[in-house]
This record gives structure tokens, C-alpha cells and sequence, in this order.
DNA sequence: ACGCTCGCATCAGGTGGGAAACGG
DNA sequence: CCGTTTCCCACCTGATGCGAGCGT
């Protein structure tokens, strides 16, 4: 049922890290030892380098060990199912998905006890294919350099997209299973929280009894294993809105109430062959939840930092850097994420406040937020806690380590890289009612795959096509599938993956935040004659949906088959 | 003539700021 | 009255369409 693996450094990290189109000659650690791309700001971008590789090499092993912040959500302590009567997306609402879920996560907490409560160890496995997921989250250093002065998210009633966008990498999922991909944005504490003297202060009790969407479908969902791994999983699209009335474009908004403070959470979800979930969801489920992606809705900014962070990495606010210029005149290689303080807004905006790192009330749900007991004691520690959070721009010189944990059978152990970004989270089981799933259809993908090579798990052919979800947001799988799903791996972008979703976690963090559009011009270039040839520009996320050329493939295929 | 690439223009939509409106 | 929300603005990104230029 449950697949032992465990994962190494030599065989996992940098083997993942090799570069498809470099030859595999540099990895993540490397490049952010020698600060070759990858050193700018002192960390890099999540890098998707392959499929992790099996090896009892437990001394060396870092990465993918996962664990499991279990129950880390704040229930209502009315004792109401968490999930409203609303928590369908597109799909009808399943009792049985929301019987499941409460049981499984109302777990009340009280104010200050631990946010993450120590992992408990195994995870369920996907064991239909016998696989554990893996997830990485896109873009870390800078969640967290948010997360340092406790994030915000703008919410309008027509909705407004995250920044940053949630992000994911996947690994360790079946090939060929099928799986659907969404995310949830739950209550994180009971609290009711203002910004007050410059902190974050609870102000009463939160108002639990929201309603409305709190989940989002990844609009490519349902799809196989090998969809999910071979390129950046992005929620880019996913907006919130405080408008609970608003039925227009219910898919793709999430309802949340100012001044709350919300967790995102990733679940994975196998579906069978059909579609349809199996009997047994609860070991076919798989939740992802990582802290630094907490963060408080407002209706207006309240932290000036919060501000100045979002103006300063978010391309579509360009327009309100004074200092653009300067800031964006420079080489690739010089362009830095603007320091806090070395950006003269720094001083004119915010003098004298800006980028330091604020005493936030209510520091220990961030401080508990992580489980101690994830954290190595000797300095280096998994995830950074929010007073004194490490300096992202520190990111370089620092490595994180996650205590070794025996994870079920599997021997896990995670060290992971800071600069890589390499750092999953656990999973916990949890069920999506098989009405939900029930007219899953998924697609079979690349029996020939030139990933099977280097995949855990079975590699089976499924030829089997199935028709198109009548609820899905996405464009018919189908019609998808037979005419375009074999291009689709070839050269042309997922229906949701457009350019803009896939800004390349490849890419060091100011080329794929700030500077994205950079890239997406070479993304869009690339498509007329794979002129990406920025070994930045190279990743499996980036990589894949540019993956139109035999030489790419060729790449791409010696990359996996080493 | 045809197909392809490239550059430019256009337009839809995303962004934070700030003023006005709202509500307790 | 004060905190919060809404609306509009200017600026920007990104997708798309069109035509010019070029090669076959």
C-alpha cells in the first residue's frame, strides 16, 4: 500500500536540480553556493529539478521529507462544519466531503495554543499508485519576506488576485493517476485582527459563521500525475472577494471577510481513471498546508511595508514605483529585488520603519506556527518565525534543515535549501466527496512518456478518454485531449497556463517576481523558436510548456533519464 | 503566392492611491 | 467621530490582431 521512499541528497536534490537544457550541470545548491543566478538577494526561486530518486543514503538526504501540521487550521468553535454550505466549486456540494472534512479538522484552538502542533508522522499515501505527493511552494523567499511583516490580501467585491500567487511544485505523485488540485483558504485563528500603532492586533472574536466559496479548483483539474509534476502549478488566477452574494465567476473567487486572518491550503485529490473518486478518498487525499503563506484579508493595505513589498514585486503595480527606473534600467544580473532599504522609498515612504521587522502582537501563533520540533536547534531551522524571521536577503548563507523524521515507513528526511526553496509541507488526509468527483474525467497522458524512466511509480498507459466535465471551469478535456493534448505536451500552453501563469520558479525570485513579464516576453518568444535559452529560463515548469522542440524534448528526456 | 516572423497598436484587465461614502 | 469599505483614477501588463518585411 505504501510505497517506502526516501529521498537523498545526491539522489534527489541535485539530481532534481539538473537542468534540462544545461546539461544537468549545475544544481540548485550549487548555483546558490556560487551565486551563479541563483545568489541574487541572497536566495533563489523554488526550482523544479525532476523527480526525487530512492536512496537509503540517510545521512545525506535532504528534501521531501514531508510533514504533517495535522489539524493546524482554526475550527469555529460553534461546532459548525468548517466548510459552509457553499463549499462546492462548480461542482454540487458534497455532504460527504464536508462530513469529512469536519471531523478531520475541527480541531479547536485556543488562542495562543500552538498553530502547528508537532507533525504526527505518516501521512496516508495515494495508495492507489502507491505514491506520496511531494509539494514545493513556488517563489518561498518571497512569501516569506511577506510573511515577515505579516501578509496582506486585498479584497474587492469583484475580486482581486493574490499577490504572491500561490505556486506549487509537485513531485511524487503517480504518473498516470488522475488528480484534482485545489485550494483552500481556511479560518487561520478565531481572532478578529486591526491594525493598530503600527502592529497587528486581535480586536474580538473572528466572525466564524462565514459563507461563501473557500475553494478554488485548479482550473486544470482533473488531469494526471505527469501534468502535475512536469511544470509549476499555479493558483495565479484565484481572487478573493468579500462580496458573499457574488455568483459571478463563483469558480474562480474565494469569499473571505476583512480583517480575518486566512491559512491557504493545497489538497490533492486522486481520482480514479473516470473521474470518479475511489471508496477509500481518505487515503487518496492529500493536504498541503505551508505557514508563510498565511495571511490577513483587508479591504485596504494597512502596513505601509506590506504596501511597498506588493509595489515592488508586483508587475502590474509598476506603475507606482517612484524609482523604476533606476531599479529596472539594469542588467538581468545586477537587477536586485529592490532592497527595503536601499530603495529610496525605503526613506521617503516609511522613514525609518520600513522593512524592519515589526513586533507583531499575537507573534506567537507565527512563532508556533511552525512546529519546534521541525526546526533543528543549532540555528538552522525549516521555516523562519516572524519576529526575527531570517532575513530573506540572507537566504544564500542559510540552509534549512528539518529535523529527520521517520515519515509512515517512508525514512524521509529533509534538509532542505533555502536558496532552492525546496521545502514541502505535510499532508493530511482528507476527503472530497466522490459527487464531487463523480463526473471526473481524466486524461491519459504520454504513455511514452520520457518521464517514466525516472518516476517512482508505475508508468501504465491509460488509453482511455474520457468525456468533459460538465462543471469544470476548465475548456473540455476532452475535445482538449483529442486534439490538442498530445500538442499540449509539445508546444502549447494549458488552457490556464498562459504565460502569465507560469511565470518560471526557475528563474531567480526578481526575474520571476518583479520581473516577470521579462520572462513572459521570453516565454512568448520562446514559443516561436525556443529562444529561451536563459539557463535561468530553465526548469521543468518553465521548461515544459516551451517543451515544443525535439532538441527541448531531447533535453528534457536526457535530463529525466539522466 | 504563401507562410512565417517581427513590431506596433489596441484593448482588457490588474495595481495601489486617495477621496468619498458608509456604518457602528 | 472614526474605522472600514467603495469607487474612480492613472499607470502598467499581457493578450491579441494587423500589417510590413522576408524567405521559400
Amino acid at each position: 500500500m505504501l510505497k517506502t521512499e526516501s529521498f537523498s541528497s545526491k539522489g534527489s536534490v541535485e539530481e532534481r536540480c539538473k537542468s534540462p537544457l544545461s546539461g544537468g550541470k549545475e544544481t540548485a545548491a550549487a548555483a546558490a553556493a556560487s551565486g551563479s543566478g541563483y545568489a541574487e538577494a541572497g536566495f533563489g526561486p523554488q526550482r523544479y529539478c525532476g523527480p526525487p530518486k530512492a536512496s537509503t543514503d540517510s545521512t545525506t538526504t535532504r528534501s521531501f521529507i514531508t510533514y504533517s501540521p495535522g489539524g493546524s487550521i482554526y475550527a469555529a468553535p460553534s461546532g459548525t462544519a468548517r466548510y459552509p454550505t457553499s463549499l462546492h466549486l462548480g461542482y454540487p456540494p458534497s455532504a460527504a466531503l464536508r462530513s469529512h472534512f469536519s471531523p478531520t479538522y475541527q480541531m479547536g484552538q485556543s488562542p495562543g495554543q500552538s498553530l502547528y502542533p508537532p507533525y504526527s508522522g505518516s501521512g496516508p499515501a495515494l495508495d492507489g499508485a502507491g505514491a506520496r505527493a511531494h509539494v514545493y511552494l513556488c517563489k518561498q523567499p518571497l512569501w516569506l519576506k511577506f510573511h515577515r511583516h505579516q501578509t496582506e490580501m486585498i479584497i474587492t467585491k469583484q475580486g482581486r488576485r493574490m499577490f504572491p500567487f500561490l505556486s506549487f511544485n509537485m513531485a511524487g505523485l503517480s504518473l498516470t493517476a488522475h488528480y484534482n488540485v485545489f485550494v483552500e483558504v481556511a479560518l487561520a485563528d478565531p481572532n478578529h485582527w486591526r491594525f493598530q500603532g503600527g502592529k497587528w492586533v486581535t480586536c474580538g472574536k473572528a466572525d466564524s459563521s462565514s459563507q461563501g466559496n473557500k475553494l478554488y479548483m485548479h482550473p486544470e483539474s482533473p488531469n494526471t500525475g505527469a501534468h502535475w509534476m512536469r511544470q509549476e502549478t499555479s493558483f495565479s488566477k484565484l481572487k478573493l472577494t468579500n462580496n458573499k452574494g457574488s455568483t459571478q465567476s463563483i469558480s474562480q473567487m474565494i469569499v473571505l471577510l476583512s480583517l480575518h486572518k486566512y491559512q491557504p491550503r493545497l489538497h490533492i485529490v486522486e481520482v480514479t481513471e473516470n473521474g470518479v473518486e475511489d471508496i477509500d478518498v481518505d487515503a487518496k487525499t492529500q493536504t498541503f498546508v505551508f505557514p508563510e503563506t498565511q495571511f490577513i484579508a483587508v479591504t485596504a493595505y494597512q502596513n505601509t511595508d506590506i504596501t511597498q513589498l506588493k509595489i515592488d514585486h508586483n508587475p502590474f503595480a509598476k506603475g507606482f514605483r517612484d524609482n523604476y527606473d533606476s531599479m529596472y534600467t539594469a542588467s538581468d544580473n545586477e537587477r536586485l529585488t529592490p532592497s527595503p532599504t536601499d530603495s529610496p522609498r525605503a526613506h521617503q515612504i516609511v522613514p525609518g520603519a520600513r522593512y524592519n521587522v515589526q513586533p507583531l502582537l499575537g507573534d506567537h501563533h507565527f512563532v508556533n506556527n511552525f512546529p519546534p520540533s521541525r526546526l533543528y536547534d543549532g540555528g538552522e531551522r525549516a521555516v523562519p518565525q516572524s519576529n526575527g524571521l531570517l532575513s530573506a536577503e540572507d537566504g544564500a548563507s542559510q540552509r534549512w534543515f528539518v529535523t529527520p523524521v521517520q515519515h509512515g515507513t517512508s525514512g524521509h528526511k529533509y534538509e532542505g535549501d533555502y536558496s532552492s526553496s525546496l521545502l514541502p509541507y505535510a499532508m493530511k488526509s482528507l476527503t472530497v466527496p466522490p459527487a464531487a468527483a463523480s463526473h471526473h474525467h481524466g486524461l491519459s497522458y504520454f504513455p511514452d512518456s520520457p518521464f517514466s524512466h525516472d518516476m517512482p511509480n508505475a508508468w501504465a498507459p491509460r488509453g482511455a478518454m474520457t468525456p468533459s466535465l460538465p462543471w469544470s471551469p476548465r475548456p473540455g478535456l476532452t475535445d482538449a485531449h483529442s486534439e490538442k493534448a498530445k500538442p499540449h505536451l509539445e508546444n502549447e500552453p494549458t488552457g490556464a497556463g498562459s504565460w502569465a501563469d507560469t511565470q518560471p520558479s526557475c528563474l531567480p525570485l526578481d526575474k520571476s517576481d518583479s520581473y516577470a513579464p521579462a520572462c513572459s516576453k521570453q516565454r512568448h518568444l520562446s514559443t516561436k523558436g525556443m529562444k529561451c535559452d536563459d539557463a535561468a529560463c530553465v526548469s521543468a515548469g518553465s521548461f515544459s510548456k516551451d517543451a515544443h522542440s525535439s532538441k527541448a524534448m531531447a533535453a528534457y528526456y536526457s535530463f529525466y533519464t539522466g
